[in-house]
DNA sequence: ACCGATCTTGACAACGTTGTCTTCGAGGAT
DNA sequence: ATCCTCGAAGACAACGTTGTCAAGATCGGT
């Protein structure tokens, strides 16, 4: 910048001026600045510029748990778009179910500066972020809850969905439901698993050890899983998979066998109408999900100092997939 | 800083000692000043710290087209592992195929003063990115080929990829095949097309608009435009498509009329094995791509000033599918 | 011709860190 | 005892920018 103000005849500070389009900077000494910046090819230090004029990077940080998972890639992108109109940018970051990487990764941004943060929490405790809130940072948790400390969060109805699938399952005569998820540690996974518990014990099928299978990381192990169900003396007459990558290995396992089990999916995904199986599925809008997260920081951004709100999202019941031919 | 200085009753500079673990500090001084940022709540200002010690944010960028895309989504995550290998932090964004867009984010991304710059291009014209490279930020191009500028690049063999489908479909007796695109304006798209011709043409089968469809953006487009292609007096025996959407509305299509058109689709994809119809995709390994493309972003970030190079890595022929029940 | 208001420009300090250099003192070799 | 070296700590400037303030120019109104 210096070197733009002396090739053209002018002080540093015009040259900031012109540079971040202030007014009251005389025509011809724009031109002249102007040109010496191209001539240079000048760019201005963003750092710089954020160190010295408070404490904006005009950054917002999101930690997930896996960037290539699609369910975080929609909310990345929907995230991205958001920040985008705001003329910031988006540091990423995957957590991978990692409480103490989630931490690390997290006061990485932090020490950033970044403008606000959304977060997927992977830990329980996300109290080490209060000082950063108290010093100006807002967070905003988003998918799930988060742990000690009172933040605006954005939920999916995971619980509700779930009764209202398991509900459908139950009014068509089922009782024999097996169970598969991936982790019981996820809050999420969790919820579901309640909100079936909430319709199935009044419904005269109390939980049942040998029907919930948990730690189904993969289509794969879903299969087998199915298989392993299946062949029990008194098999499940349906099957309620609680996130879609489980719900792939179920589908493959049934359409093998030939079966005719009936499928709850919690989670919809893009090939469904590709399925050459019947599913309903819990679908849910994640663009909305991440929409009203994003756009809650923002607020909170631009000074909003309201209590914490949490605002839950509702699902949906979908019939998808097509019956084998 | 210098409040937790005054704190530990030490100068500033030792407190920057400690916090960045340097050696030659006495050991009683180092818990003191731990405690005093303990107790102050401390959180060192990165912005501040890569002003003073040189140029370097440890952030890398990275430009796509679209985040939500698995395609991207799956370079993106890979990406961010190894970026995260090098403690460092990974700026996303999306330029959505948009030329302007793309350019105004790289150079947002450099006054940022990333370390390095990965990009997927949308434009073909990456001249003003020349100051830049000069002035020592690295860029990688991946998927694509830059315009206008000697860079690293990382792609695939798509000709090589479409000549080889082709080649099967053509040695299968097929003749009249409809070719599906998103848009010849895409490098990639071209290459695939050409790689077709590449065989057709030879056999006997020259360029025919007729059976050349472009501007398909989604799954239904590609669906009507099966439908329209079949509906013609001397239809297509058999389809290749030219990315994975795209394929979707083709198989949509062909298992509603019961065809037994055969079928290649560019781009393998995850739900592959639920599909009931049969299928050959031409696949790749897009970690593969991301891997390599960041590894040589960081070698040049270490000081690699050898000559740029291009690695196209190769593609392969998968039959995906079920036979429709 | 004079005054105040407004516009234009620049000098200077400051943002929070770290690189460089200096100072001071202890320890070892002669 | 003297000299040299080395370790420990701090003073100070600098990174590239912008906020603050002051100075000078211009202008309209009296």
């Amino acid at each position: 910048m210096v070197d733009v103000a002396n090739r053209a005849g002018v002080s540093l500070k015009t040259v900031s001026r012109v540079v971040n389009n202030e007014p009251n900077v005389q025509p011809d000494l724009i031109e002249r600045v102007l040109a010496a910046v191209a001539e240079l090819g000048f760019r201005r230090n963003h750092l710089a510029s954020s160190l010295r004029s408070g404490q904006a990077s005009a950054t917002i940080g999101l930690l997930i748990e896996e960037i290539a998972n699609p369910f975080y890639a929609t909310i990345a992108g929907t995230a991205a778009e958001v920040v985008r109109q705001h003329d910031m940018m988006l540091i990423i970051a995957s957590s991978e179910e990692d409480p103490a990487r989630e931490r690390q990764l997290l006061r990485d941004m932090c020490a950033r500066r970044v403008d606000g943060l959304l977060v997927v929490p992977a830990g329980y405790d996300h109290s080490f972020l209060r000082t950063e809130v108290e010093l100006g940072t807002p967070v905003v948790f988003l998918d799930r809850p988060a742990g000690g400390l009172a933040a605006d969060t954005v939920l999916l109805d995971n619980r509700g969905g779930a009764r209202a699938g398991v509900r459908r399952l139950v009014e068509a005569g089922h009782r024999r439901i097996g169970i598969l998820l991936d982790s019981v540690g996820i809050h999420t996974m969790r919820e579901r698993l309640d909100g079936a518990y909430d319709v199935l014990a009044p419904a005269g099928a109390p939980y049942d050890t040998r029907l919930v299978r948990d730690g189904i990381r993969d289509p794969a192990a879903a299969a087998r899983t199915v298989a392993d169900l299946l062949d029990r003396p008194d098999p499940p007459t349906a099957f309620f998979s609680l996130n879609n990558r489980i719900t792939v290995g179920v589908i493959e396992e049934l359409c093998r066998r030939g079966s005719d089990a009936a499928l709850l999916g919690f989670d919809d995904f893009d090939l469904a109408r590709l399925v050459p199986y019947p599913l309903t599925v819990i679908a849910y809008d994640t663009h909305e999900l991440a929409r009203v997260a994003t756009e809650l920081l923002f607020r909170r951004i631009e000074g909003d100092r309201s209590l914490p709100r949490t605002v839950v999202l509702p699902t949906e019941l979908v019939a998808r997939g097509a019956p084998p031919r």
